[in-house]
DNA sequence: CCGAAGTGTCTTGATATCAAGAGTCTTGAC
DNA sequence: GTCAAGACTCTTGATATCAAGACACTTCGG
């Protein structure tokens, strides 16, 4: 699931966001601009020699939401490993945690909060109870069901790494302009209500 | 469970609800009557009730991000699918398309650009062989290489799944103003820059 | 009550992926 | 010229995931 490129690409169709407004007149420079390119300047470099007949603008927006999304996910993951811990352990595990006490979430609601098949659920279950991190008990009303729980060791390890993901993250955020940042939110929540109704 | 506007947080980061907020009367544009919540600002809630004490900013963009990006791929296998394709087929099938004449690279190229492990890019272009997508060639000047090159078949593929991608993907963008569609991908670019150099 | 349908969890079998290493071939130092 | 080191591709073994179905229990209609 990645549209990456490292190839070499003659970089130069791109609309920053820094100088006036739009509609300047500007004489792009190929050589030394102010702006900074990335991979997908490039990307829609290649696809705009090949097909100048195609509107490639969601690839502006779409292709660096996805390369995006993988770096952070390689960030999360340096990030948790610190801590000995995995990714989907950190997704579980923060469902629990924020779900507040008595910390506890039946499968069926994990499997409904991280996106994962029941099957998948089951084993990340199996392996987080033998780190000790969380554990099963039987739902007192429905003998069917089962309740999930964070272990006090659990709470500890998903509040550190909480931690660390936001100092990480915020890191990364401080590339942007403070006032710049509800507006990069507000921008994003508005194309995900479009996925989520 | 709904999103605490009234709370004490730093103003939830909304880019204005116009009206209802607390007194910002900037008339952006008109576009947000009622503003629209979603499962992060949901996320964010929960988080904020447990731990009060964390700066959650770094969420409202990243795990927007993750989660759009998240949707976007689910969005683009449904669009591959019924053209009878997988995503990581056209993740290949479009790094030689938009590598232009002959469309040839190197399993080594494909691998750096897709960003899997050469075994899996050995998988990759043997099931695309059988498909008749794309062929292998013996590198002229270098016997241990392979060239792997686009067939007629596999261009034709790959060009009508791009319009189909992109099709999808600017309905999707159809939600935002005109305007900010630049404006958006200018701060991605700001934060993917943080990540590549 | 009883049986059918529904719900919640776990198991099974198949698949794609990765890490590590093997097999070729090329390059460069001497 | 020769040998060691490197480069490129493919193979192997282990793992996490998913789809589909099995199993246990609950709920609901008659």
């Amino acid at each position: 699931m990645e549209e990456s490129t490292s190839g070499p690409m003659p970089a130069s169709h791109d609309d920053g966001p820094r100088g006036a407004g739009p509609g300047a007149a500007e004489p792009v420079t190929a050589e030394f601009d102010v702006t900074p390119h990335d991979e997908v300047d490039r990307i829609v470099a290649a696809w705009l020699q090949e097909r100048p007949d195609l509107d490639l603008e969601p690839l502006t927006v779409f292709s660096r939401i996805s390369r995006l999304a993988r770096h952070l996910d390689l960030a999360r993951r340096r990030a948790f490993a610190r801590r000995d811990l995995e990714t989907w352990e950190f997704d579980v595990l923060s469902a629990l945690r924020r779900a507040g006490e008595p910390y506890r979430l039946s499968p069926g609601a994990l499997v409904q909060q991280t996106l994962v098949t029941s099957g998948t659920m089951t084993n990340r279950i199996d392996r987080l109870t033998g780190r000790g991190f969380v554990e099963r008990h039987r739902s007192p009303d429905d003998r069917r069901g089962v309740q999930v729980e964070l272990t006090p060791a659990g709470l500890k390890q998903v509040d550190a790494a909480m931690a660390d993901l936001l100092a990480v993250e915020a890191q990364v955020l401080g590339a942007l302009d403070k006032d710049h940042r509800p507006l990069l939110a507000g921008l994003l929540r508005t194309l995900s209500t479009q996925f989520e109704k």
